[in-house]
DNA sequence: ACAAAAACATACTCGATTGTATGTTTTTAC
DNA sequence: GTAAAAACATACAATCGAGTATGTTTTTGT
């Protein structure tokens, strides 16, 4: 009699055989999980259901659904991080170099919205969720992440009003604006199946333009 | 020996004796432990115990949890229709119209930042909590509403882009993008206890002000 | 004043879910 | 080739929370 179970999948079934991509997986379906019914509606079950697995595997690799969460969070904020980077380093005036930012940010909102509806859930999820220590010091650092990361827009929205490439306004509350303006994508944004990157950087194009430009037709 | 539990309320403890003032309460109470902690985060016996009584109560007014969140999200639209009807009814060009709206509903999205922040939670609910056939179609004209209001100002930039006071757009992308930039203040902004009506109008000002005239110098 | 209805409180049921304890298979290290 | 460790599966415990059934008090209508 054969085994019910077969044959677990070998690494060159999925992409190469990275380290640690049994984890990777787990992460992604994860990622998927918590933005269609949230952190919350999620049960540990269903995630490895739709992994085609069972808890023991989840269990296996994280030691409690907390603690899978922080994972997506963080693969979702480095994703950010990444995303701008080459921007920030561009040279060209403050605005220009914003403008660079907000375009990249966009394309990383709609590219990784899976993560980034996450990383949008991780605000609601404060202390109540993270009961030792070690989850509590976790989670201080992902707030702080997210902190840092605006940070990196409000330090050139003020270097290019000093720049003079920007009309004076108020740094911290045009940094809100702007990225709400980009992160909200992820209620109304879903990837199509075969959707290009080019029509998603047209995406992108069309939602930083108005904020570029403004609503004024001069 | 008197009564372990004290008198019930009497209406001139609240607000002026209106007609189902004791159901408002519990909504009240709903949006904001719902707003703190998440819909699925919230138990009802929590609601009820925030509220000095227990499940008993709630469940005298309501059928089931979905039903009560159903009732905060409806109140919640129900503020953001009133905020923008005043602005709607402006005379002036689609422009001016269109800032009038945007100032309203920055505006209404701060003053009620507790019920909107619940509505937003709603676009998460969708079918799987909505069991019986009764709560897919509230739920459905939930959604409808919240389309509707998009509508506004879709229509509303549409209008203004005919009217040549604002440049050729996408309205729909444009849409998303202005309402998402107001809409993304319940994630940063919770009112202090002793804000004025002027310095959240200052706040909503400072809001809206990049969106119509853009970051550009000129 | 009194009956009916409204407005709750109390105590319970029951299903869903997190986490654990333990067994089994597969891989790795030597 | 073999022992140890990694990677799971299985079955169970223990909790928590939604919803219900029922009793009690308060209000209301006449």
């Amino acid at each position: 009699m054969p085994d019910v179970v077969g044959p677990r999948n070998t690494p060159t079934d999925q992409s190469p055989r990275k380290k640690g991509w049994r984890k990777a997986e787990i992460i992604d379906m994860a990622a998927l999980c918590f933005m269609e019914r949230g952190y919350h509606a999620t049960s540990v079950d269903e995630v490895a259901d739709r992994l085609g697995c069972t808890k023991g595997r989840i269990y296996h690799y994280y030691a409690s659904k907390i603690d899978l969460f922080f994972d997506v969070h963080r693969e979702g904020m480095k994703k950010l991080f990444e995303a701008i980077e080459p921007a920030m380093k561009t040279t060209g005036d403050g605005l220009t170099v914003l403008h660079a930012m907000l375009m990249a940010h966009a394309k990383a909102m709609l590219e990784h919205h899976t993560f980034e509806n996450v990383v949008a859930q991780g605000v609601q999820i404060h202390r109540f969720d993270a009961t030792t220590e070690d989850q509590r010091q976790t989670m201080k650092l992902l707030i702080d992440s997210r902190d840092r990361f605006e940070g990196f827009f409000k330090d050139q929205i003020a270097a290019a009003i000093a720049d003079k490439t920007l009309r004076d306004m108020d740094v911290s509350v045009t940094a809100k604006v702007l990225l709400g303006a980009l992160q909200w994508s992820i209620f109304w944004y879903r990837a199509r199946p075969d959707e290009t990157v080019a029509e998603r950087e047209e995406l992108a194009r069309k939602m930083v333009e108005p904020l570029i430009d403004g609503l004024r037709r001069n």
